[in-house]
RNA sequence: GCGGAAAUGGCGAAACGGCAGACGCGGCGGUCUUAAAAACCGCUGGGGGUGACCCCGUGCGGGUUCGAGUCCCGCUUUCCGCACCA
């Protein structure tokens, strides 16, 4: 075994000297190695990966450390437990760092990777860093190249024209977050929406799969959040006729209002806008489309913006009833919803009511609430509820209450050609196209020729180039890097040029997890036997931040993977906790601006890195975080260290076979608190769980200068402590079970089990209550029964004082708890 | 606007419908010390009482219950997500 472990034996708790040992030997012993083990169930738990943005915060102590006690203990519960780390190593801070430093991305994150490395290495977490995955080494990002080829081969890639913004001086495309009011955040140009091609990931095909979350531990809020995100509405399509002979096909929830449509609505965007528009209107309707490509998203959607809108001049007839209702153009009206077209229902939609209002255009009640009489001149605001159909042919009477009335009406339109029942999601396709260089490249080639071309997968990696050049222009430098655009089309062998936007980093993280477990493997993505035998990640603990995006994207992922014959399973994370986050000490967001950054190297400079990870556990619920207290840490250093004078300064462990009441006492003490402990980690609830052990060893602080020290119960109880510890405090945990003569190492240990009996009270305080009013309190034995308790209850001298003179009118028991008597 | 979560001492927080405030920070007092720090011990929600004890107290107003921080209804405030989704 270990050669460094014969340094200093001090009697001091010195973490750093601890550290260094510890560090060493485990790296030596390869204690955080792990392989397929087939005599232990396997356990993996993955914590979201870091971005390499070169300085680990403490926000990342808050997600790794309590992930890592949690890793641990489900090791030393028996299991094969893998807990591996990475980075997310492509991204826009490393190009702008390029761009301002003049430093390549790939040098800039590399090395802040060096460092973060070491920075977690300090911490003293388990990770298996033989399994390190980084996601701009072109053996990962070439697999992102090869998923995109299968997923184009399996009709989940596609290309379409998108809105994004353009600014007309730098001849560039912007991302939203460079859109400031409106203006070029580089030349302050004023920037418009222009349509571009760009590469989708058909992400709505798996929308209905996405809402079951069937066999999932999940937070119920994140699935919530997913659910309103993918935004299942179900409803019926229409068409309306127009003029000119085309349809214009219409999405609603409320097809029994068809007959209260009054108008059309078409987004600006829509496609049809252009041949509908008659002359007169024309000026009118150019200038509303451009001004709305104008408006930022922001200003757009605000809720609060007056409805604005022009009238095209077209009419369309409404199948239904054969009425010609006119067509107008609004941004309220979204194109990537539904089918970028309404009817539009005054009556009944508070959006459209509005809309009429302000232009003065017919509103029709076609549903009549019970018990009163809606008339349109009156209205102030929409009736969206239910009653009963009128002003609708053959359905008028029909109640809308229970949807009978959508029912019917879907039924009939089906019977009638004009229209059908149908769903539509607010998910959207996902665009993965990015117009920056520190990506992904995109495995595509165009030419003249053959047009459209994927690169052969035996042609992969599409590596990229290193001599590209960072101007400050906001032009990729894909873009104008000739030696990388132009190329050979592998089809025809003609000149060619290749696509030259990269891939969304989301991507590389949508199966980062599946990495880990064959790390280098070439002949694929993962070796599917040791996928087999990991996936899906029994855990996976990281910020609430990823709710939808992320994790919708992973199991997007995963079940296309799935689709494809590489996964056989549906899920990739069967439990998710999601920690909270840790705020400045003047309870706002951490930030270099703010100077309220709490350095964790500094805090482990000056209390070792066990207190820091104990205090993160403490300092709050972990799902709740909050803000940082820097001198509530002290309490955590007392408790260390009276752990280590308890175990290391305490002189008698000769088995003294006599079993005194202090003995006894201490024994059952141990074992609640195993019992505590280990269903509080169990729960996540590391707060509680240190507060036990802070409680154990109080008690062992005050009993230490006794005769019960001499007892088996006494070296039961301090050698459990080093294993209840053992998750969380790994450095000291290690050194006090070497101390106290335990093999190595303490996280190969099993976890302490109690005994249920002597985990159990022995005797109870029984609440004594007159009238649900507290009285007084006995002590007495566990498990007494009803009859006895009640009868020592009334007996006591202050209930009798109470009770004297009035009737007893019921006595409520609750087992080894209370007694309330009730009087009259 | 819609959806979700939360509100408990000076502070972070505990509390299967059953002793509110475990544990920790801070504060006060003490032991040790020439002194300080550290360590250790005691006290620490508010009010009253010499005292045993009594009254009040978990954002606000109701309710259910023998009993409510906890459950139900209605508010207020804060945080988070979505936000003209037809």
């Amino acid at each position: 075994m270990a050669t460094v472990k014969s340094a200093v034996r001090s009697e001091r708790y010195e973490p750093h000297v601890l550290e260094r040992k510890w560090q060493a030997v485990w790296e030596e012993t390869g204690l955080y190695r792990v392989r397929k083990d087939d005599s232990r169930p396997k356990w993996y738990h993955v914590t979201m990966y870091p971005y390499p943005s070169g300085d680990l915060h403490i926000g990342h102590w808050y997600a790794m450390a309590p992930s890592d006690a949690r890793a641990r203990f489900q090791r030393m519960r028996g299991y094969n437990v893998m807990f591996p780390m990475g980075f997310d190593a492509f991204g826009l801070p490393a190009e702008n760092a390029a761009i301002k430093r003049n430093i390549h991305p790939y040098i800039w994150t590399m090395a802040n990777i060096e460092r973060m490395r070491e920075q977690m290495r300090s911490m003293g977490a388990m990770f298996d860093w033989d399994r390190e995955v980084i996601t701009c080494l072109p053996e990962y990002y070439k697999w992102n190249q090869w998923f995109f080829l299968q997923f184009y081969r399996a009709g989940l890639v596609y290309r379409a024209t998108a809105p994004v913004w353009w600014c007309p001086n730098c001849q560039t495309v912007l991302a939203n977050e460079q859109v400031i009011a409106g203006r070029c955040e580089r030349c302050d140009t004023e920037v418009y929406r222009r349509d571009l091609e760009q590469w989708f990931f058909r992400a709505t095909r798996y929308a209905d799969e996405l809402l079951n979350f069937d066999g999932m531990e999940w937070p119920e809020r994140v699935k919530t959040m997913q659910r309103n995100w993918i935004g299942r509405s179900e409803g019926a399509r229409a068409s309306f006729r127009t003029d000119i002979g085309e349809d214009i096909p219409i999405f609603t929830t409320r097809p029994d209002t068809l007959w209260g449509a009054t108008f059309m609505v078409l987004a600006p965007e829509h496609p049809l806008v252009e041949r509908l528009t008659t002359e007169d209107r024309r000026a009118a309707v150019e200038a509303y489309i451009k001004d709305a490509r104008r408006q930022s998203e922001i200003e757009r959607t605000a809720t609060d913006k007056e409805k604005t809108g022009v009238f095209i001049g077209a009419y369309a007839t409404n199948p239904v009833n054969d009425e010609r209702v006119p067509i107008w153009i609004a941004d309220y009206v979204l194109m990537g919803y539904g089918t970028g077209a309404i009817m539009a229902v005054p009556a009944h939609d508070q959006r459209d009511f509005e809309f009429a209002r302000k232009f003065g255009l017919e509103i029709r009640v076609v549903i009549q609430p019970a018990g009163e009489t809606l008339v349109p001149a009156t209205m102030t605001e929409a009736y969206a509820g239910d009653g009963v159909m009128v002003n609708s042919g053959r359905f008028d009477g029909t109640p809308t209450e229970g949807g009978e009335a959508v029912r019917l009406v879907i039924a009939w339109l089906e019977e009638q050609g004009t229209g059908s029942g149908e769903v539509t999601y607010r998910l959207r396709d996902w665009l993965i196209s990015r117009q920056r260089y520190w990506g992904t490249p995109i495995p595509i080639v165009y030419c003249d020729h053959c047009g459209v071309v994927a690169v052969p997968e035996d042609q992969l990696p599409v590596v990229l180039p290193e001599d590209s050049e960072f101007a400050p222009t906001g032009v990729s430098p894909l873009k104008t890097d000739e030696r990388f655009v132009n190329t050979t089309c592998p089809r025809c062998g003609g000149p060619a040029r290749r696509e030259t936007d990269t891939m969304d980093t989301f991507v590389d993280s949508s199966w980062y997890y599946y990495r880990y477990p064959s790390p280098h493997f070439d002949a694929g993505p993962f070796d599917p036997e040791k996928v087999a035998y990991w996936a899906p990640v029994d855990q996976y603990t990281g910020g609430i931040e990823h709710a939808t995006m992320h994790l919708m994207y992973a199991r997007y992922f995963t079940k296309a993977l799935r689709d494809l014959g590489l996964l056989s399973f549906d899920e990739p994370f069967t439990r998710l906790f999601n920690q909270g986050i840790i705020l400045g000490e003047d309870n706002e967001k951490m930030s270099k601006s703010r100077g309220n950054v709490v350095d964790p190297d500094d805090l482990v400079a000056q209390l070792g890195a066990d207190v820091v990870r104990l205090y993160l556990m403490f300092i709050a619920p972990w799902d709740q975080g909050g803000p940082w207290n820097s001198r509530g840490i002290a309490g955590l250093e007392r408790f260390v260290r009276r752990v280590w004078t308890v175990v290391t300064e305490t002189a008698g462990t000769a088995a003294d076979e006599v079993e005194t009441d202090d003995a006894r006492r201490l024994r059952r003490l141990t074992h609640r608190t195993i019992r505590s402990v280990t269903e509080d980690i169990a729960a996540f609830q590391f707060n509680t769980m240190i507060a036990r052990l802070m409680e154990f060893v109080n008690a062992l602080t005050t009993l230490r200068e006794t005769a019960v020290t001499r007892t088996a119960a006494w070296s039961e109880a301090v050698r459990s402590l080093p294993l209840m510890l053992a998750p969380s405090t790994p450095y000291l945990a290690e050194e006090l079970w070497e101390r106290l003569g335990g093999a190595y190492s303490v996280h190969q240990q099993p976890w302490p089990q109690y005994d249920p009996q002597l985990a159990a009270p022995e005797s109870v305080v029984l609440v004594v209550q007159v009238n649900g009013k507290v009285r007084d309190r006995l002590e007495v034995q566990a498990g007494i029964t009803e009859e006895r308790a009640v009868e020592l209850a009334r007996s006591s001298q202050r209930v009798q004082e109470l009770l004297d003179g009035r009737t007893v009118r019921r006595v409520v028991y609750v087992p080894d708890r209370l007694v309330n008597i009730v009087v009259g």
